[in-house]
DNA sequence: CTAGGGTCTGTAGTCGGTACAGGCTCAAGG
DNA sequence: CCTTGAGCCTGTACCGACTACAGACCCTAG
């Protein structure tokens, strides 16, 4: 019998194909508890179905989205339990963009500081450089 | 004899204080090879002098700019065996520099992206929510 | 002589994966 | 039936740049 891949069971290559996710990412969620623990064949080899699809989907959309995995987890068991409003996470997605916004200005204020210092450079081929010795003052 | 402390020579938690560097990551730098492994007082206690407090400035200034570890040992011992252009060091701060600017893009991206789904939401205490269909569309 | 602080070492944890070694299993070809 | 090669399994190590802590030592002040 084809216990290995049966009907709409898919393995963890064709998951990862179908979602675009990682191999070893896959194994990781799992590991990591954002994904279920999947049915196996006899063999021990995991099978999926569409609902793994969907699931994973998720994960990697809030993941594109740069939401940690902490507060991934939240997002899930929320959305498991049918345990949220609009109100919840729209506070959770604010907050987020906060901390990337913060993230923003700390790397432009380092942008302004190296292109600022980088333009004191000549450039030329000899051994003073104004960026060394912005480094070196005491 | 004061051994422990004596004339110019700086405990740890001293240079540390003295630099605005964590205690432990002075002991890091040395175990990777940035911060030289000083000379020990007889009961094995670092002690450290001027040298060691401009280098670790030179260190600290450096991550500051966000130049990763390895760059940074390359400017390192560029700067030891004064061998070292203008041009070289440019060349690395604008090679940085562009690397800094593709993060603050990436991030940008992403604050766009989040701003938009968040504009979508109610806000209100109601058990749907524009962000979670976002996410959860196949 | 003791109490407390500082220092020493080695090691584990952080975050979010990624990679690999060594061993199974399965399907296809000869 | 046997081999070959691909895919899957597990556990573990690695990445960057630290940070934290346990358990032992040392030094000084009271």
């Amino acid at each position: 019998m084809n216990d290995h891949v049966s009907g709409s069971g898919l393995q963890r290559a064709e998951l990862a194909r179908r979602t675009g996710c990682n191999l070893e990412t896959i194994r990781y969620y799992e590991r990591i508890g954002l994904m279920p623990d999947p049915p196996r064949t006899a063999a021990g080899y995991r099978v999926y179905g569409a609902g793994h699809v969907s699931r994973l989907r998720f994960i990697l959309r809030a993941r594109e989205l740069g939401f940690p995995i902490e507060e991934l987890r939240s997002l899930l068991s929320m959305v498991d339990e049918h345990d949220y409003t609009c109100c919840d996470i729209h506070a959770m997605t604010t907050a987020h963009l906060k901390s990337v916004r913060d993230r923003v200005r700390d790397l432009q204020r380092l942008e302004r500081s190296l292109s600022a210092i980088a333009d004191k450079c000549s450039g030329d081929a000899v051994p003073e450089c104004p960026i060394i010795d912005e480094m070196l003052v005491e």
